[in-house]
DNA sequence: CTTTAACATCGTAATATTGCAATATTACGA
DNA sequence: TCGTAATATTGCAATATTACGATGTTAAAG
């Protein structure tokens, strides 16, 4: 016991919960907003920018890639983080239709 | 060293952090779904409906009502849970301008 | 006043997450 | 080839989360 028991859920449920939990680390999300207001495709700056060590930032980086919510280049040096749009605004919309579909009913 | 450093990020980012936790666990997701679906203001079959104990339901409630999400009557029998659909839909706008800021400038 | 239904809280065990230092690994330039 | 810059990975230590049984607490029924 301790461990979440995602057996007993929908996968639309499970889908929710392991989206929201890309987002649920604010370096992450900061990371996020960072990559995404680069110009240019820069890229370790992101451990000046916000105050982690490599090797953390490089952990998050990896949850972040592992949602699919990152694409470029990803080999030894000269790497190139960028946002998939596209597997983003999936998200987007599978929180959008999460909120929709959640009414107050009573009360 | 294991905690979340919270201090170094913006307070706009812990905000996003902090709401998606609350969706980052599936029976949380399962919770206020099943909240939201009922008819009338209809209490713990919650604990039927999802296969965790009581106590846990118990526990996954506080964190979503501490999250501002609840609403009705709480003190000892016959309870009251309903979304507090204002909250509910400040989250979703936040979720929502987060999205909408993040692009893909490279790649 | 006692009982009971409906929750909340406490204590504890199991597991997951976060963070960093140290150590690979990789790609490029000299 | 060697050195180096830019990451990734590994191996902990610290902390947080999840889950449940046991035990409070409260309000209404009797």
């Amino acid at each position: 016991m301790g461990a979440s028991r995602i057996d007993i859920y929908s996968e639309n449920i499970n889908n929710i919960a392991a989206a929201a939990k890309v987002f649920a680390h604010p370096a992450r999300v900061a990371i996020l907003q960072y990559i995404s207001n680069q110009k240019s495709c820069i890229c370790n700056d992101i451990v000046d920018e916000i105050g982690l060590s490599q090797a953390t930032i490089s952990q998050h980086l990896k949850v972040i890639n592992s949602a699919g919510l990152l694409k470029g280049t990803f080999e030894g040096k000269s790497v190139c983080y960028c946002i998939h749009l596209e597997h983003f605004q999936e998200l987007q919309e599978l929180f959008n239709s999460f909120f929709n579909q959640t009414k107050s009913n009573c009360c």
